[in-house]
DNA sequence: TATAAACAGGACTAATAAGGTCGTCATACT
DNA sequence: AGTATGACGACCTTATTAGTCCTGTTTATA
């Protein structure tokens, strides 16, 4: 799999916090319920997310995670490379730079291209558009 | 690391081939050596290609390795799937209808729809470009 | 102010995959 | 026959993934 089990807890977790009703704090007890996600796991995703800067977090009775911006703002680029980390296609494109044969190795580029084709759609597809269609999925079933 | 170091060796290891006069064997040894690889370790990897007849190998004296077809009828998708398996982005994707989820999940088409893409741009890429361009940048050293 | 509800954070573990090695056998040229 | 070469399979080591668990700390509210 090219991404991990993480990318897609929090992304689908993400969808859950976006669709509720503004001000509703979601507890990551409920959110592992419904998304069928182990909850100590997903409470460390949750932190990445935090950390992020893409959810905001209270403890405490009546607490739980709301987006920390509107889901318009929030891509489904962010939301992974805050579950994974940045995505590299391979370790030639981890670090630019990095690759000692850059310069002499016609694949290269290729990589860096595919890559940057991955990102650009990520990155179209907004938390917005995720919940909105979530919305009419539920009220279908 | 979306995609392993398989893949990339896999990739390196096929302009290398296709770069050679026609007819000239490779010897793993010598595309090893090359290719900055490990030497049993891209053996298994060409073992991999062959299975997938992308190459032609052949033992004994004088032996070594082939292109299977014409480079302009590879892809660097058909590398890409025969050095790491199947490529799915994540686990919903990894065969159409396990995912529980499928019907009343948001994320779903999306992952399918990311998937299509990249294996579409790894598609239009042709082993026959990447050998040209490789021998363009080695005339230019 | 006690208490219960919630996340924070670190240490730990199990399973899997990646990356790599080695030895032996089969094959083909000379 | 001898030697060069890949095929094949067993094995090993390390890193990553996917989790678990325990002990906090914060906050609302009864």
């Amino acid at each position: 799999m090219l991404l991990s089990q993480r990318a897609d807890y929090a992304v689908r977790a993400m969808v859950y916090i976006a669709i509720q009703e503004k001000g509703k704090r979601v507890q990551i007890r409920e959110a592992a319920d419904k998304q069928e996600a182990p909850e100590p796991f997903l409470a460390k995703i949750v932190q990445a997310l935090a950390v992020a800067g893409l959810v905001d977090t209270q403890r405490g009775a009546g607490g739980g995670i709301a987006l920390a911006r509107p889901a318009q703002d929030i891509t489904l680029l962010q939301i992974v490379e805050a579950a994974e980390g940045p995505i590299a296609l391979t370790r030639c494109t981890y670090e630019p730079g990095r690759c000692p044969r850059m310069e002499r190795c016609a694949v290269h580029p290729v990589w860096e291209r595919v890559q940057r084709v991955l990102e650009t759609h990520l990155a179209a597809i907004r938390l917005s558009e995720l919940a909105e269609s979530q919305r009419k999925l539920t009220m279908a079933a």
